[in-house]
DNA sequence: CCCGGTATACTTGTCTAACAATCTGGAGCC
DNA sequence: GGCTCCAGATTGTTAGACAAGTATACCGGG
């Protein structure tokens, strides 16, 4: 191999290139990605691409069906509603939790802190902030098993903003001012509340990803 | 390879079994597990075993390090509590949504009818059915990332039983007659009370699971 | 002109063989 | 007794090969 750090092993640090390929969009949805091309990209043999695409592949990345080229994965409405009903799912059970314990998440209000620094800028640059907010909410509860399956629900949410490229974002404002009344009610310990401006919070931004992912 | 009838291919088929033994307790969770035993074992090449083994490390069924043989998992108390504390924020996500629309999981009741032709044998044989039942629950939303994350969940309770077998087990009707309960709730559209319940259900089944993983 | 069947090229699935890298365990030495 | 070093075992990676399956292009028939 000629590029990338050897860490662990080729294989993962293959898969971690080929995962960040796909997610920063460097790879369309529907051109195949074959084990000979990966393995001539990252300069390794045939066997160790092929692990690293099965690698991505049971995480949801790629698909493939036998005796066929693996894929981008492209998302469509169904599949953005299906993560965000999920989403909403976790990060309820999350925010009831910390409520009752009235317990504030620190890294929470520092990923806001970051979002506020873009107030004047682009939606794009909050995606990452945004998405860590979200995370840390969850990663409060200090659950190993629920902040993975979180995490592999944000993968695909960081997946889908490649896919449509910033289009139906929400305002960086809106964003804030939820997400600090989020916080003040699990401070209050007023869980319904903070659930229900979750609710809304998410199903605006599901409906936003949604229509982008069916348009052109 | 000389068992097994190919399906898909030789490393599913593999890993197929593997998990199998693994959930079914052939595999002590602290005897090497390593590449050639399973290539032996299935009169398969090495690298079809590694892929194998590869399979359901990412799965979490297996854990190796690196240039390490792989084992089965143990689970211990503190992964018992991860796992349940999981299931319940999971479940208890699905109960109020089922509850908001007063529909009743039929797959569900289904499972809790197996149960009870079991009232008077052993708590053994309930096991899979209990754990049907609450897959119905949560596969009646109609999420497939939900039941998805859900689903990994109950493989690692499956694998806790093998591996405890069969100690620590709550009574047949205690069971059924908690689950009769939260089947009433949800169709009563009462979602807290009917969280309530699960909260209690599970809450038991998790210091029982925990105190018998804990023991020798 | 369109339709269907065949042939070919491409890709994946699996195996054999080999060597390098790394870890484990014990023998030997201080 | 504790430490060092070596040999065996195991995994990591590669190369090459062949089989099997799929998709596509091509060609003949209707």
């Amino acid at each position: 191999m000629v590029e990338g750090i050897r860490v662990t092993g080729v294989v993962d640090a293959v898969a971690e290139a080929l995962r960040a390929a796909a997610i920063g969009g460097e790879l369309e949805p529907d051109r195949p990605v074959t084990e000979a091309w990966v393995a001539a990209r990252f300069a390794v043999a045939r066997p160790s691409a092929k692990a690293a695409i099965e690698k991505l592949v049971g995480e949801g990345v790629l698909e493939r069906a036998a005796h066929r080229s693996a894929r981008v994965r492209r998302l469509d409405a169904d599949a953005v509603r299906d993560v965000y009903r999920t989403r909403r799912r976790i990060e309820s059970a999350a925010i009831r939790e910390l409520a009752a314990t009235r317990s504030r998440p620190d890294a929470a209000a520092e990923a806001d802190a970051e979002i506020a620094t873009h107030l004047g800028g682009s939606s794009v640059d909050i995606v990452d902030p945004d998405l860590r907010f979200h995370s840390a909410i969850v990663d409060a509860l200090g659950s190993e098993r629920t902040s993975r399956a979180y995490r592999s629900l944000i993968e695909e949410v960081r997946q889908c903003m490649a896919q449509v490229q910033g289009r139906g974002l929400i305002s960086v404002d809106t964003i804030l001012a939820e997400h600090e009344r989020i916080l003040e009610l699990i401070a209050a310990g007023d869980a319904e509340a903070a659930v229900a401006v979750l609710a809304e919070h998410l199903g605006r931004a599901e409906e936003r990803l949604a229509a982008a992912v069916a348009a052109p």
